[in-house]
DNA sequence: CTGAAGTCTGCCACCATTGGAGGGTCAAGG
DNA sequence: CCTTGACCCTCCAATGGTGGCAGACTTCAG
């Protein structure tokens, strides 16, 4: 507070353990690209940037880029992480509202699952019937163009 | 050939039994919108227009659409969909052909399927050890966050 | 001083689908 | 004839998450 908010140049910002995005997008996982786009729907916080405008990032930020990569790797969508985040950043939250939002995830990720195993069913019973040879004869196709079993 | 192509007068058509696009969507189960972007696609053919310039359809072009919907309902992507119906259409194709690109897709799809189910077993062990009540504790959050089992 | 590597902004592309705006057309009924 | 409502037309934009490129600037090492 005391301090002036914007010392910032580059080269002093690393020296004090801050990072440049390129640090920040290695030491996080995520891609510079995505640090940049993450900041512009408003992920993350408008960071600092140094008299050239570079972007400084500090440890905290890394963490939330962390936090970030590992909801996407588990499957969350953008606006789940950002209720997750303000969960995770509000001290008097309660877990309910975690679980929550982890529940809905999880039942539409089994949705999905279950809606690809029914394609996949069918795909190999297709599959398996088709000789897969010089001949133009196809379940594959006669299913897509609507052929339904005509022995049934 | 003989006759002139362009008779199309939009009552006199459906008398004839061909559909204007509403009846096309609804016999094929796409939507309006969709039959339009297939076509701008190229997926199907530039149909005929009346004078008013509505499109017109034949029950050809009703199988087509089904076709469609069918394979987009096993998740085939509009490339792969492109590609079947030029099989489809061509009577010396080889059922090899269409069984490449049908296991090719399958294979996605478990490779898809592999990765959510993996998503929902990190989810579910999280999950079942949240507590789910009014206290802010919650191992999904340190998961999240990065805290890897401080036991373990 | 020069060049390479890093950063900046901004714009486009993907995939499949939906929505809207703003207009024309058709059929039924007053 | 005129209105009304249900169609249809075209064009444009947005979705979600990411990648890619262009043109300009900065930083740093040689």
């Amino acid at each position: 507070m005391g301090k002036t908010d914007a010392f910032l140049e580059h080269a002093e910002a690393i020296e004090r353990g801050l990072l440049d995005i390129g640090r920040a997008a290695k030491a996080s996982g995520v891609s510079v690209k995505m640090v940049r786009h993450y900041e512009a729907i408003g992920l993350l916080r408008k960071v600092a940037r140094t008299y050239a405008n570079y972007r400084v990032y500090t440890m905290n930020d890394v963490h939330t880029l962390r936090f970030i990569k590992r909801a996407r790797t588990l499957g969350f969508a953008i606006d789940d992480i950002r209720e997750l985040l303000a969960l995770w950043q509000n001290k008097s939250r309660s877990s309910a509202a975690v679980k929550k939002v982890a529940g809905a995830h999880l039942e539409e990720l089994k949705r999905k699952i279950v809606e690809m195993k029914s394609m996949v069913a069918t795909l190999e019973h297709l599959t398996h019937h088709c000789h897969g040879d010089h001949r133009p004869d196809c379940p594959i196709l006669d299913d897509l163009a609507g052929a339904r079993k005509p022995g049934a």
